[in-house]
DNA sequence: CGGAGGCTAACTGTTGACAATCGTCATGTC
DNA sequence: GACATGACGATTGTCAACAGTTAGCCTCCG
């Protein structure tokens, strides 16, 4: 209770870093010098070297070794591999939510949820797709698994950084917010509903990913055959 | 091909303590002090806080600020966080798997599931779950997802720990592998049969865990009610 | 004019040292 | 006798500097 945990150095240096690159300040590809950034925040290395591991740890950035750090840049095939990781998580933990959660954190989701569509109303849709992401911490939170918590809030600060770099260049106009998918998964975790609540998720997962990759005619419905180099690091591939 | 990638210090240095945690030399809660590591290893206590990073990581260690960093003693909870996420992203690795495996990679998994049955004839219970883990990483390799790959890994590292530390104490007797799970998920993927193979893993764990929770009474069937405190870090429950 | 090779500058990987913090133990007080 | 208080030791957090490597540029040669 008591325990402020003396936030580190790093962390804020992180926290800083993660905001710029969500808000675009900091564009992807971006290099993230060192002892430029130790300059900058008044700090030596050791810490911006911290900051910086937490946010390739995240996804945010990739290091190369001996080359330096940039902002991951990242494309169609990365967010598909969040996608699918995203949802698997997301169905489990709707399970998870329906057995664990009582009728005072069920209350709370409907709240983020009313934000969500709020949001959505308004026409700041950086806001909007914070609070999206808020709806889905929700009861990925209910499931009470720290864990797959943190996984999640991984996966989505990527979600949210290809969403600002890529969709917003392409088709923020034919884009319509899955309210009602969003408000289906709501009610079926209320209802104690498990088949439906995962159901849900699944259709909820269909439409983004349809939406998203309606462009690329050749990810209509096959993947691809070929498979790229087996990539020991699964960063390797978004510079 | 040609970049040897100068394995960095701390990697050799991550490496062997990764070693020395699964094997059991560094028993959970073992404490990691730099300074010893940096005098044993012969370097600097730079590449040692890198590796003791990584290591936290993956969940092999937890790091107390300003206190230290401990082999993390996991407790059955903890497995079964791990466990719930392990199905639920193998779930997803098979469907993909069976969409984009070839039949060289089907028989590169079935010769692997031979190693596996092998292992677990013989008398080396280390080396069996050794292989036992290399039979689940070789279909979410197969994915073709490296997110998922590398988060298999880290789940498998903390499965392969408890199951080191608790497993082996309390009933290594009782224990018979689940060959013919293994057996039904291989013969899933390679009949192309979705739906079968998410089945046999939803198996596979629904007898994994009930092997494993069988002594403890309260988790039967029903979920715990009371829910600890939020627990912002997820490592925080395990020293 | 184009390309290969070497040179230079900048940055990361690593090191050793300093300072702040936490746990432990001893001491004193209620 | 139990608890609070203080000092000490050990260890981590942070810092500044050195060495090796990488990328870019410039020159030289064909």
């Amino acid at each position: 209770m008591t325990s402020f945990a003396h936030k580190q150095l790093w962390e804020s240096v992180s926290d800083q870093l993660r905001d710029e690159i969500l808000d675009g300040r900091l564009p992807a590809g971006s290099r993230l010098v060192e002892t430029e950034l130790a300059e900058r925040f008044g700090v030596s290395r050791g810490p911006i070297r911290d900051a910086l591991t937490e946010l390739a740890r995240g996804g945010l950035a990739v290091d190369l070794p001996r080359r330096g750090t940039f902002v991951s840049s990242l494309t169609d095939r990365d967010l598909e591999e969040v996608y699918v990781i995203r949802r698997a998580i997301e169905e489990a933990a709707v399970r998870l939510a329906i057995a664990k959660a009582d009728e005072a954190d069920i209350a709370g989701m409907f709240e983020v949820l009313a934000e969500v569509e709020a949001a959505y109303g308004g026409d700041d849709l950086a806001a909007a797709w914070e609070a999206d992401m808020a709806f889905h911490r929700a009861y990925c939170r209910l499931s009470g698994n720290g864990r797959l918590l943190t996984l999640f809030d991984h996966l989505a600060a990527q979600t949210v950084l290809l969403m600002r770099t890529a969709l917003a260049a392409r088709e923020s106009l034919g884009w319509t917010p899955p309210v009602e998918l969003h408000r289906h998964i709501a009610n079926s975790i209320a209802g104690r509903d498990v088949r439906g609540a995962i159901d849900a998720v699944g259709a909820h997962y269909q439409y983004t990913e349809g939406r998203l990759f309606a462009s690329d005619p050749s990810r209509a419905s096959a993947p691809e055959t070929g498979r790229p180099a087996p990539a020991k690091s699964p960063a390797a591939s978004a510079i």
